[in-house]
DNA sequence: GCGAACTTGCACAGTGACGTGCAATTGCAC
DNA sequence: GTGCAATTGCACGTCACTGTGCAAGTTCGC
């Protein structure tokens, strides 16, 4: 009867503070030492051979929590909308509210060793949003040289940089979200003043 | 009277097959061992260090090299054209033709060691990109939620998702040119259908 | 052919990280 | 307060990589 998913004790809370930390500390870093995260942790080395087997099982962990995160907020946020261009917008902002505390991702698909499985665990994601962006092609609602699968490349590389740009201090993380979202409708060739009345009414209307 | 910079024995000849070859293996895999590289060269790792002190200092050389040509190549570009969109548009082209050879760059600036001193030999020329965007923006040439400085990074970081498409083999390099300009200048706000003839009329003329 | 520059093939010391073992200690839970 | 799980502290062994030293080739220019 008692819950056993879900954290009961300090070890629980060690292993969830370790993620959390981690996350933080492989972003700033995506060579951080399991001694870096153990410290930045509060905690020794040797604590987090306990949770976790590995660097290679603690890294894992943690893309399949931040995918899993990504994934439900993408398919909550675009139920039941049929208009492609609404679609992306609803999907981006919502993508928005969470991404930024998973930018870890992209740092990491950026190295070798680790790339092979995130690809992987993204592609369900990726597939998603290839469909929904063909569909806006054959539509007329989109229009961009790129095939649907480059240009959902482009969409997650334009994130990305938004996402650099706000830890530079160029713009607020309040305002780059809808501005984020807008860029990537415009990119996908939605003229810029539809892209923007779009996202305005989206974005004003929770 | 001999020439000393340009490649004139073997030594030399060797020098530059290292870089050459350095550059497509940390391409590969930003964390590439001196001895990876050496091999790779068809050279044994101590004769690398003959040529190059440190680790360190042979990727300088080659960041510094990629630089150099990046920034040619832009400046080369938009010599006399007053137009802003125009501008982008010989500018992206133009890196374009060689930016895929120094993809490095882009690999190597996501990581966290190095990438103090890259941002650093970037700034220059993502500077002048600045200036370009701003006086777009200014005359309503462009369009866009984002501060010019925040669009550089899009830019940037758009023209490495095309790449990366490439490497996927979702479209071929010869058109990738063309598509990734269009997309840059829609996602900056210009008009789908006016970005499209511009380039064309812009890569059509040489 | 000769000499000088370049290259090779070792061997070495230093470093930093990973993963593991074990005894001692701490601190919740009951 | 006692017991048990978790945490700690330290000690290993291993591995891969960096940068250097040096003696023995090799190759090119002249």
């Amino acid at each position: 009867m008692t819950a056993m998913t879900t954290g009961n004790s300090r070890a629980d809370a060690n292993r969830r503070r370790i993620l959390d930390v981690a996350l933080a500390e492989l972003l700033r870093d995506p060579d951080a030492s399991m001694d870096q995260i153990a410290r930045a942790a509060g905690v020794v080395r040797r604590t987090v051979y306990g949770h976790f087997p590995s660097r290679e099982a603690l890294i894992s962990t943690l893309v399949d929590e931040a995918v899993a995160a990504l994934a439900d907020a993408d398919a909550g946020a675009r139920r039941e909308v049929a208009d492609p261009a609404e679609a992306v917008a609803r999907s981006v902002l919502a993508i928005w509210e969470i991404a930024d505390r998973y930018r870890l991702l992209v740092a990491l698909a950026q190295r070798t060793v680790t790339v092979q499985g995130i690809r992987e665990r993204l592609a369900p994601l990726r597939a998603n949003k290839v469909r929904l962006l063909e569909r806006g092609l054959e539509k007329g609602v989109f229009s961009s040289p790129l095939p649907a699968p480059a240009l959902a490349y482009v969409h997650e590389q334009l994130l990305f940089a938004v996402m650099e740009a706000v830890n530079d201090g160029l713009l607020t993380a309040a305002e780059a979200g809808r501005s984020a979202t807008v860029t990537v409708l415009t990119a996908a060739g939605v003229p810029a003043s539809t892209a923007t009345e779009l996202v305005a009414e989206v974005s004003e209307e929770s």
